[in-house]
DNA sequence: CACGGATGTGCTCAGATGAGCGCAGGAGGT
DNA sequence: ACCTCCTGCGCTCATCTGAGCACATCCGTG
C-alpha cells in the first residue's frame, strides 16, 4: 500500500551498493554478502526492494533505427515469428516506404539462406526493399503476382524479381502478365501460357515470401486504386477491408473470393498460407487495421512496420 | 574489437524479447528457453550479448535529493561506513549547509538507536543538522567541544546539545566553555572545573559523533577565522591543511599538535579515533581536499556532502 | 582434399539462487 | 503483564545458473 514508505539514506545507499555490485560489477549475491557482511538472503531482499522501489531501472533500448523493445512486444502480442518496428517520426509515405524497405531488406538478408526460395509479390514497399538490398544468400527468387502499372512505379514486378535475383546470385522465375486483367477468361488463358504456368508452378516451393498490405480504400491499396468505382464499392459491401498483394480479406481477416479474384494473376490465399514464412510490409496509420486483419488471417508470419502502426496494433487490443 | 559488428534485426528483436522476459517479466532462463524454443545456454548467451551491446541498460537512480549511486561509489572508494551525497546545483553556502543538514539529520535518525551515545562537535553544519531533526531515538547527547561565537551563529554549542537531547528525549551532557581560550593555563584550569570535567568524562562513551570539516583557509574553518593572522600562518607552515571541529590535520591527514591545541577545549584526536562512528559534514568544493584528509586520517567513518565534492573525491584519486 | 581456426551449440557439475518455513524480537491492544 | 500480530531474518531443499569442455559446422588456405 504505502509504496513510498520512508527509508533512510543509509539503507538507500546500502541498497545502491548492493545493486551496483550485482548488476554493474556482476558479482554473485554470495560474494556481495561476504563483502558487506550480509547474508545472501538479505542481499536478495535488498535487490528485490531496489527493483520494486525503482531504485534500479532496467531498460531495453534502441540500437539504431529499430525499436527493438516495441518490436518484441508486438511480436509476442500478435504471435508473430518476426517483427521489425522502425522508430521514425516520418509521415511522408515515400520516405516511410524507403525506411521500411531498408529494414525489410536487412531482415531478409538475415533470415534468407541459400536453401530458401524467395517469393516476391508486387508492391511499392517490396520494391523499396529491393532497392535497399545489398547482398543476399544465393537463393532462387520467384515472382508471386503479376505487375500493376501505376503513376509512381518505375519498376515492374518482373524487374523487381530479376533485380533481387541478381543481388542474390540465384536463379529467377518470372513471367510477363498484369496483376489484373479485364475478365476471368483472359486470366485463365494467361495462366495457361507455358511461361506463366512454369513460373507459377514454383509458387508451392516458396519458403519465404514478401508481400505488401493495404486497406480497402483510396491510396491504401494499388488494387483498389486500379479498379472501377462500382467494383470497389461492391467489394467493400462484400466485407473486404484489407488486401495482401491481391488477396482480399474481410472484416474477420478471412480471405474472400470475389469476382475480382477470378481476374487476378498471382498467388492464391491457399498458396500463401502454405508458405512457411510470409513477411508483410505496412506503413501509414491508416493501414493499421488492415495489418491487424492480415495478421489475424494467419497468412502473415512476419511484419515490418513503423512505430505509429505498431502502437496502434497494441492499443487496439 | 568490432564492438558494433552487424547483427540483423531479427536477432536483435529476439534478444530484446529474451531480455524483456528475463529482466522485466522475471522469468527464469529455463522458462524463456522453453517458451521460445531455445536452450537455456542460448538464452544465457543472448542475455550476455544484450548487456554487452548495451541493448539492456541498467541504471541505479536517484530517489529524492540523494544521489545514491554516487554515494555508494564514494563510500566504497574511500572505505567509508556511511556516505550520503546530496545532489544539488546549489552553491550558496547557507543553502548548501541546510540541505546537507537535512540529509545528515535523516542519516542520524536512521542510524542512532536508544543505546547509542551521541556526541556533537560544534560546527555550523552540525547546527543545521539539528534544525532538521524531527525525531531521534532516546539516546544520551554529549557535547564534544566548546563553543565558538561567530557572526552568523545563533546557537551556541550548548544550545545545540540541549536541543538535540530535547528531540531525542534523552539526557544531555553539556558545559559552558569556549572552544579556544587565550592560553594553555586557562584551558587547563577550565578543563578541571567540575562541570567541564564531568561533561568531558563522558566523551569516551560516545558511540556516534557528528563533526564539521574545514580546510585551513579563510571562510573554511571557524577555528582559522577565529585566530590571529600570525598564528594562522605558523600553523599553515606546520603543514596543517584541515580542521575537524578543532582537530588539526597535516598534509597526510595526520593529527598535529600545535600551540593552539593546548588552548582548545574539546575532544582530542585520540578520543575521536576511539569513537566507533564519526560522521563528518562537509560542503563547498574548496573543502574537498580537507575532506579527503579527514577521511585519510581514519578519524571519519561517515560523510555527508554534495555532488561536487563527491566527484572531486573520486577524481582526485 | 586436408587442415586449422573461428564460430555456434549443448553437455556436466559445482555453486548460486528462490520459495517457503520457522523463529525471534518489537509494537500495540486488553 | 500477557497475548497476538507483524516484521525481519536465516534455514532447507529443490531448482536454476555459470564456467569450462567437447563436439559439429563452416570457411578460407595450403
Amino acid at each position: 500500500m504505502t509504496d513510498t514508505q520512508h527509508v533512510g539514506p543509509a539503507r538507500l545507499v546500502l541498497t545502491a551498493s548492493v545493486a551496483r555490485r550485482y548488476y554493474i560489477d556482476g558479482l554473485s549475491k554470495v560474494e556481495i554478502g561476504e563483502e558487506l557482511g550480509l547474508s545472501r538472503f538479505k542481499v536478495a531482499r535488498l535487490l528485490d526492494e531496489a527493483r520494486e522501489s525503482g531504485l534500479v531501472r532496467i531498460e531495453i533500448g534502441h540500437t539504431g533505427p529499430v525499436d527493438v523493445e516495441l518490436s518484441s512486444r508486438v511480436q509476442q502480442a500478435m504471435g508473430l515469428r518476426h517483427c521489425v518496428v522502425v522508430d521514425t517520426p516520418e509521415v511522408d509515405p515515400g520516405s516511410l516506404r524507403s525506411e521500411l524497405g531498408s529494414a525489410a531488406a536487412q531482415l531478409l538478408m538475415e533470415i534468407v539462406g541459400p536453401d530458401d526460395v524467395l517469393g516476391l509479390a508486387w508492391a511499392r514497399s517490396v520494391s523499396a526493399m529491393s532497392a535497399a538490398l545489398v547482398r543476399l544468400a544465393p537463393c532462387s527468387v520467384v515472382q508471386l503476382t503479376g505487375a500493376l502499372s501505376g503513376a509512381d512505379v518505375h519498376e515492374s514486378s518482373i524487374e523487381l524479381v530479376r533485380e533481387v535475383a541478381r543481388i542474390a546470385g540465384g536463379p529467377a522465375s518470372y513471367f510477363y502478365a498484369p496483376l489484373i486483367v479485364p475478365d476471368a477468361a483472359t486470366a485463365t488463358a494467361l495462366r495457361q501460357q507455358p511461361e506463366v504456368a512454369r513460373a507459377m508452378a514454383l509458387i508451392p516451393s516458396v519458403t519465404v515470401a514478401v508481400v505488401g498490405v493495404g486497406g480497402w480504400g483510396p491510396g491504401q491499396s494499388t488494387v483498389y486504386d486500379a479498379i472501377e468505382a462500382a467494383e470497389r464499392d461492391a467489394i467493400h459491401v462484400a466485407g473486404v477491408r484489407a488486401d495482401i498483394s491481391g488477396i482480399l480479406l474481410d472484416t474477420d481477416g478471412v480471405p474472400v473470393r470475389t469476382a475480382l479474384t477470378q481476374r487476378m494473376i498471382g498467388i492464391t490465399a491457399e498458396q500463401l498460407l502454405a508458405v512457411p514464412e510470409v513477411i508483410a510490409i505496412a506503413y501509414g496509420t491508416s493501414k493499421t487495421e488492415a495489418l491487424r486483419l492480415a495478421i489475424q488471417s494467419g497468412l502473415v508470419d512476419g511484419v515490418v512496420t513503423h512505430t505509429a502502426v505498431a502502437r496502434g496494433l497494441l492499443d487496439g487490443r
